[in-house]
DNA sequence: TTGATAACTGAACACTTGTTCAAATCCAAC
DNA sequence: GTTGGATTTGAACAAGTGTTCAGTTATCAA
């Protein structure tokens, strides 16, 4: 037999997808070329084919992979008893998953409209999947009378949307720890569903 | 004389700027080419620069005029007496003008990359004189008592996150009317300020 | 050391990019 | 009509794009 399979293709396919992860959030995915990840890599642009089919595949890759990550994540929370106990992990598990990776959850967010129709379909299930989650936790609040929002649907936007944005502001070593933040943001998430 | 100034670039012009709004909103700024919007136009790509320095300002020229209307629309806005009734009024503003362009408030938010970097200075200045109003909005609250929040930096961030997000879903003819999801929203502001 | 194959190079392909500019066209005012 | 500036064309420029592939190098089993 030859050399054992993929010795240094181990090496360099995470490489690859650092790189592209890196400079896709930094500069976004239309505005940075094979030629430049390959650079970040140390490699010819030719090379990065063998990692990837296209440029494409490389973005849907990257994303695909955060999602399961975060659905992945979230099934392994403890998540404790009750609505209100549930809708707590839900905010504190959301600020902690994305303040850690904030380069996959920004290009999850912004470069949806670069993926081919079928990659983007596939994306935005897992996304409704992951908001599904959140929408349970507020249907058995609403049954268990602990929560009066009157639309649980634009309630489930309405958090998502204020627990994500910690990701634009958030910086390390400020003012405020994480937990510090998820302290106050999980009082104005309980404040918002009226519980 | 010649003819009047401008005649004809009185027209082509705004249609300059609608055009490359339409298109830097649905493709984003750095895969839409020059010769798209002149296309859109009904003109060569040559023309496009009678109205613009380059393509650079182009962004920024709409991204500038976004947020002077931003800020313009909310100074003539009328806000009521008190920190709460403030508060409402900025929460609704808030919704509505942004759901009246929603192409302006897309860019704004995500073409800040491809900003030069004195360009970015301005906008973000622009952003945070918009912010500061709300800001200022929930420290009186605060000195009134009317508003619980332990910070009011996080619940500015936090508020202004929920109520933009409401452009990622919300769709004209949907479920609701754009009243009927400004009353919810303005409830879970309210929820969320503790109040 | 050899031989096989994985890993990579470097050049090439056809095409697109933002921008410039001399030349053509347009049209209100005279 | 003619004039003269506003407006637009169309071609050109140099540089960059994603992708392919024959050929070279690196690595390891035998």
């Amino acid at each position: 037999m030859a050399r054992k399979t993929g010795s240094h293709s181990e090496i360099t396919g995470p490489k690859v997808r650092r790189a592209a992860l890196a400079l896709f959030a930094q500069h976004g995915f239309a505005a940075v070329s094979m030629r430049q990840i390959a650079a970040e890599v140390g490699v010819q642009a030719g090379a990065l084919y063998l990692y990837t089919k296209d440029k494409q595949s490389l973005l849907y890759d990257l994303m695909q992979a955060h999602m399961d990550d975060l659905l992945a994540a979230w099934k392994a929370e403890p998540k404790g008893d009750g609505a209100l106990a549930q809708l707590e992990a839900f905010a504190r598990f959301h600020i902690r998953f994305h303040l850690e990776r904030p380069d996959a959850v920004f290009i999850a967010y912004m470069e949806l409209r670069n993926l081919s129709d079928e990659n983007f379909a596939a994306i935005e299930a897992l996304r409704r999947t992951y908001e599904g989650e959140l929408e349970a936790i507020l249907h058995a609040g609403h049954g268990e009378g602990v929560i009066t929002a009157p639309d649980i649907r634009l309630t489930t936007m309405a958090l998502i949307a204020m627990l994500t944005g910690v990701n634009t502001w958030y910086r390390e070593g400020g003012r405020l720890s994480r937990e510090a933040v998820a302290d106050i943001y999980w009082d104005m998430v309980r404040g918002a569903v009226g519980a």
